[in-house]
DNA sequence: ATTGTAATTAACGTTAACGTAAACCCCCAA
DNA sequence: TTGGGGGTTTACGTTAACGTTAATTACAAT
């Protein structure tokens, strides 16, 4: 219970420039119940724990989850899964989700061809270029 | 120039049907500079490399792309790209969006075994639960 | 004592991507 | 001729995810 085992702890200034974001953003993501520091006076402090969710939320943003997506996620994964009903639920879920994510690896794949070709027909473009055969 | 070999057309309700979305959508993305269908006295008829182009708007949303994002992505790829300025800033540009891509291919990675973690553990639990043992 | 830096709440503003409703036209079948 | 089912424009409404500003507090150093 002393001081030299006590977890780290973020401020929300920490944990906006460790993620890149505003300090208004997290209290956002509070706010819509995704994240609950706990507080010193005023002062929200972060655990772990909090710079963890945090992280996953933001890996669910990157991946076009609305917070609100996110949010179900994370109660059903914190809803201590016990009742069949909620297992089959988050089965469900699971399974839409990894169409979604598949269909998402689909188009990642075309659009990255399609990035290869755009890119080497510009390479050549500007190779021409330099070797004056156009200018 | 006869009608035999004329190329097939598409009415704004057939594409949205096709695709999925509401013909308002498509009038916006036309109206965001996405698209230029041609008309018939009032009506607005789709060729092919129109219906191409929405479907590749359609990936693009999928992706997390901005139609204002898309939209300089067909610039770039309708300009003729013969001034090495441009080639260049492609160039630039094409190496963003395959970071971008690359982090998100990471993304869901990570998400899939996540998945297939709670997957697993959710099948556990449920044939406990209907061997009796704890029920 | 003041200046600086980081935090707080409260509340209004903003942008993207459409939704929705009204009011209209056109064609075709019963 | 009266629906019904397309299409059209105009324009205001809506939601998510914050941005921005204001007004206040607290600690830290000069």
């Amino acid at each position: 219970m002393t001081d030299h085992d006590s977890e780290p702890t973020f401020a929300i200034g920490e944990l906006a420039r460790e993620f890149d974001i505003t300090p208004r953003s997290i209290r956002f993501y509070e706010e819509q119940g995704l994240l609950s520091p706990q507080r010193t006076g005023q002062n929200r402090i972060y655990l772990n724990k909090d710079r963890v969710r945090l992280k996953l939320i933001l890996r669910g943003k990157r991946l076009g989850f609305s917070l609100a997506e996110v949010n179900t996620l994370f109660n059903m994964y914190d809803t201590n899964p016990n009742s069949a009903v909620q297992l089959e639920a988050m089965l469900e879920m699971t399974e839409q989700k990894r169409a979604v994510l598949n269909q998402q690896l689909e188009d990642i794949q075309m659009l990255m061809t399609e990035l290869d070709d755009v890119e080497s027909r510009c390479r050549e473009e500007l190779a021409e270029l330099k070797r004056g055969k156009i200018a």
